[in-house]
DNA sequence: GGAGCTCTTGTTTTT
DNA sequence: CAAGAGCTCC
């Protein structure tokens, strides 16, 4: 292929722009920022400052070297980073610049692409398709079983479902699924089978599903030389987070747009490759630098955010993977505290433990929000969850079930689906089965007609309209004799179902009618109000009193007020984003656009990706539950042993690892043994605790290190094995929990303290504390401001770096740290006698004694009004000055 | 067609 | 333990 593209020559930075920048970026960082055409692998450890230096660099592609911001294409993996990018790169160049850079994930990209080029492909589709999310591909794929006559008991249709979905990460279509499948392979085959039924399933629904997205642009570019020519020659600098990430279709489409003028920056760090599950292959980012020869290789090795405890911890966790990239982290910032080891006794008293430390934690002035609770599995939450609730503490769980997957939600929508792609025929069903006396059969028999007449479902039932209103100009009055079908045949065609599911469909089609009439006339919140009304839908939530019909009212009027932000435009545009949005966006980063409150955050690993909190716990820490069995069996702990060292390295300040002997596990008890990392982990960085808090002896933990839980004979002993599970015996049970009930004083002294004053000052640097020598040439990081044996500032000031905004209008960790990666170190926040402050907890006060503390941390006495006397760090406490 | 019941079954992570 | 599928009865 041509080269079509004449990179012009990089103009050498100014020097006062380098000044600026190099008061901002360390070396590497800076290399990264300012490196000119060509492509460019940054392999970005945790905590490197691998954001801010995306975002300079786009800032520095537009400032410096003058490139047009819609030249630049910056893609991410989730909408929570793209935005937190654009955020960072309005602070840099403004808004007018940044609106026109086209950022996104790849999957909101290739949507946005596809609305105007999809219609290239032929009359497969057009630009109005719905775009499936994984419980209306199971519905489609389900009603495939069906008439491929295929028994989903057989064959389960959620693994049929992650079968055709890797095919699509591969890029491998029905057909050649099929010419693949080995003919003796009952799975293989129907996958082929069904994949076929699928697929012909989403197009003739014009729908597409997320491997589409990818996969029908790709198809677009590769296919079709004038659109890749049109998408190389606009998209001239490319740029691609988390590259770590990305699938053959991902790989392939940055190759079709970035392949020749070859500016690409792409920025990953493979220790932290934990999508292989979606499809995603560390391969491309260890293959880069024979992908694109000529590349420039940056490595950024220091870590600003954790502890060295915690590094290190992170680091043995590290040095079990098979394959990696070359690459050191280190720390200027202090040893820090110790790691705390639990061994609880089961999930309550896991979460008693968790709940117990928080509460001593904001004794001690730090905020909510500056803790994080990370599980391997969503369905972990719960007992904590409850355990919170218990407790009065604040807490705010992301991911889980996506507001726009409740059912209810998932119904409404599904009308509104319908008035902007008539062939959404699963729209169609879903929409259907909330109307009173319209079911299955009669659904089945009007799409069986819709297709055999080839009439979207819209179209069809508006036809039926249309054939009534030709036919009976006086409206029929429901219980009257209607007319003999024959008699309609004249203009339908013989209609497959009776005089009863006919009213139903007319009733259906007078609905939709009217509804689209108000897409044209009204905004979008009167349309949903008017479609509420007119379904009568709360009724319909209500009498449907199986059980919470109330509540499923209550998140349909959620709905209701997420849809204002609509209004502004017709209700056709509106709509239209607003359905692109509610496909695309997942729960998690329409919550964490609010206002910050101050909550504890609990969410999966995964989704704790890219954030970083002072203090983390992880719980679960069980051979079975992390690693998860499933990992176990398949053999590939690689992605879960990243995925702990993702956990780890979301640590600023203080780290829990928490297990327990025993959990309820799917209605029965289950014993796992303590969880191999913890087993790895360095035992001089560990103080191992019991549920209560209790110090474990050396020999329990030396049982620990061994793989068993410690103390664990006697219980068992007594326990399980024996013969007496009898009810009314609770005392045979292994472990007793702690009464649910039993009450916690506020503020209660709990055994441990992992943040007191020992074991945090500490001789002579580190080893890790040594740029690796290999790194980048001569550009050893020296003279940070955080070199020496001080310790950091805690909770940097982010109020004091020109151009950043307030922390507590930032996210939970991701913007409010990482701003403060590089040097010089930002002061901590000052305050004097007598001033006002506020904390979040505590409300207003007074301080009345400034005093120092472990290094350059400050220590404050504060008189609440409310709640006497406070002693607080300066750097971690969340307080405001009141003016 | 649909309500209400029992039984089975599934068990990770997310765009 | 929860959700979904399948069954029965109206």
């Amino acid at each position: 292929m041509e080269r079509t593209y004449n990179p012009t020559p990089t103009p050498a930075p100014s020097p006062d722009i380098r000044q600026f920048l190099a008061t901002q970026l360390n070396p590497n960082q800076m290399e990264a920022v300012t490196h000119g055409d060509g492509p460019l692998l940054i392999l970005a450890g945790a905590g490197s400052g691998k954001t801010r230096v995306i975002a300079y660099r786009i800032a520095y592609i537009i400032r410096e070297r003058q490139i047009p911001p819609w030249q630049i294409l910056a893609v991410t993996f989730t909408n929570k980073a793209a935005r937190e990018l654009t955020h960072r790169v309005t602070e840099l160049t403004g808004e007018d610049q940044v609106r026109q850079v086209r950022m996104g994930t790849f999957h909101g990209l290739c949507a946005r692409f596809l609305r105007s080029e999809i219609e290239l492909l032929g009359r497969r589709y057009d630009r109005n398709f719905t775009i499936y999310d994984t419980d209306d591909q199971l519905r489609v794929l389900k009603r495939q079983f069906a008439e491929a006559g295929l028994n989903p008991k057989l064959v389960s249709p959620n693994a049929v479902l992650g079968a055709i979905g890797r095919l699509k990460d591969r890029l491998a279509s029905p057909a050649q699924a099929a010419s693949a499948s080995e003919a003796h392979n009952p799975f293989e085959t129907a996958v082929a089978t069904l994949y076929l039924r699928y697929q012909n399933a989403l197009e003739a629904a014009n729908a597409v599903d997320f491997g589409d997205l990818i996969n029908l642009m790709l198809q677009l570019l590769e296919n079709f030389p004038d659109v890749r020519q049109r998408y190389a020659n606009r998209y001239r600098h490319v740029l691609v987070d988390e590259y770590q990430d990305v699938n053959e279709a991902q790989y392939r489409l940055v190759k079709a747009i970035a392949g020749d003028h070859r500016n690409l920056t792409v920025v990953g760090d493979d220790s932290q490759a934990i999508y292989g599950w979606r499809g995603a292959d560390v391969r491309y980012i260890l293959q880069f630098e024979q992908d694109f020869s000529e590349c420039t290789t940056v490595r950024l090795e220091q870590n600003y955010r954790s502890t060295q405890t915690i590094l290190v911890a992170a680091q043995a966790i590290e040095a079990g993977l098979t394959k990696r990239h070359a690459k050191e982290l280190w720390t200027a910032n202090r040893k820090g505290d110790p790691i705390t080891g639990v061994v609880a006794g089961n999930e309550t008293d896991e979460a008693q433990f968790v709940i117990r430390e928080i509460d001593r934690l904001i004794g001690t002035g730090i905020g909510y929000r500056q803790i994080a609770i990370l599980y391997r599995t969503n369905a972990q939450s719960r007992v904590l969850e409850e355990q919170l609730v218990r407790r009065r503490l604040p807490f705010q769980l992301v991911g889980g079930t996506r507001f726009y997957d409740r059912r209810e939600i998932k119904e409404v929508i599904a009308y509104l689906h319908l008035l902007v792609n008539p062939h959404d025929t699963d729209a169609f069903r879903r929409a259907g089965g909330t109307r009173k006396g319209l079911g299955n059969t009669t659904m089945d028999k009007f799409v069986d007609w819709a297709t055999e007449t080839s009439r979207p479902v819209v179209d069809g039932l508006i036809s039926l309209l249309r054939a009534e209103g030709a036919e009976r100009p006086a409206p029929l009055i429901i219980g009257t004799v209607g007319p003999d079908l024959d008699e309609q045949s004249a203009v339908m065609g013989p209609l497959p179902w009776n005089r009863r599911a006919h009213e139903l469909l007319l009733a259906y089609a007078r609905d939709l009618d009217a509804f689209i009439t108000g897409l044209q006339t009204l905004s979008l919140p009167d349309l949903l109000d008017l479609l509420l009304k007119r379904t009568g839908f709360r009724e319909y939530l209500l009498e449907h009193r199986d059980d919470n019909g109330e509540e499923r009212w209550e998140n349909v009027q959620e709905l209701m007020s997420v849809v204002t932000e609509y209004g502004v435009s017709g209700a056709d545009e509106g709509l239209r984003l607003f359905l692109e949005n509610a496909a695309l966006v997942s729960d998690a980063d329409t919550i964490r656009a609010g206002p910050r409150d101050d909550v504890v955050t609990l969410m999966t690993l995964h989704t704790a990706k890219g954030l970083e909190f002072p203090a983390v716990f992880i719980v679960g820490m069980e051979e079975g539950i992390f690693p998860h069995s499933r990992a176990l069996e398949d053999g590939n702990i690689d992605e879960e042993r990243r995925l702990c060292y993702v956990g780890i390295t979301r640590a600023m300040q203080a780290l829990y690892l928490v297990g327990c002997r025993s959990r309820s596990f799917r209605g029965m008890f289950v014993e796992n043994d303590p969880s191999r990392f913890l087993r790895e982990l360095p035992g001089e960085l560990v103080r191992w605790v019991d549920g209560n808090g209790f110090r474990l002896d050396a020999a329990r933990v030396m049982e620990m290190q061994s793989g068993a839980w410690p103390g664990h004979g006697a219980s068992r002993a007594a326990g399980s094995w024996g013969g007496g599970t009898a009810i009314g015996s609770p005392s045979n049970l292994p472990h007793r929990p702690v009464g649910p009930d039993r009450p916690l004083p506020p503020g209660a002294p709990t055994p441990i303290r992992p943040w007191s004053g020992q074991a945090t000052r500490i001789g002579g640097p580190p080893s890790t504390r040594q740029a690796s020598p290999g790194a980048s040439g001569p550009g050893v990081p020296n003279i940070r401001p955080f070199n020496g044996p001080s310790p950091t500032p805690l909770r940097p000031g982010l109020e004091n770096i020109p151009g950043l905004r307030r922390a507590n209008d930032l996210t939970p960790g991701a913007r409010q740290t990482q701003t403060s990666p590089a040097p010089p170190a930002p002061p901590l926040p000052t305050y004097g006698l007598d001033e006002r402050v506020r904390h979040p907890s505590f409300g207003d006060g007074t301080v009345i004694q400034i005093e120092p503390g472990r290094g350059t941390e400050v220590m404050i006495q504060v008189k609440f009004d409310t709640i006497g006397v406070k002693k607080l760090s300066t750097g971690l406490a969340p307080l405001t000055r009141i003016p």
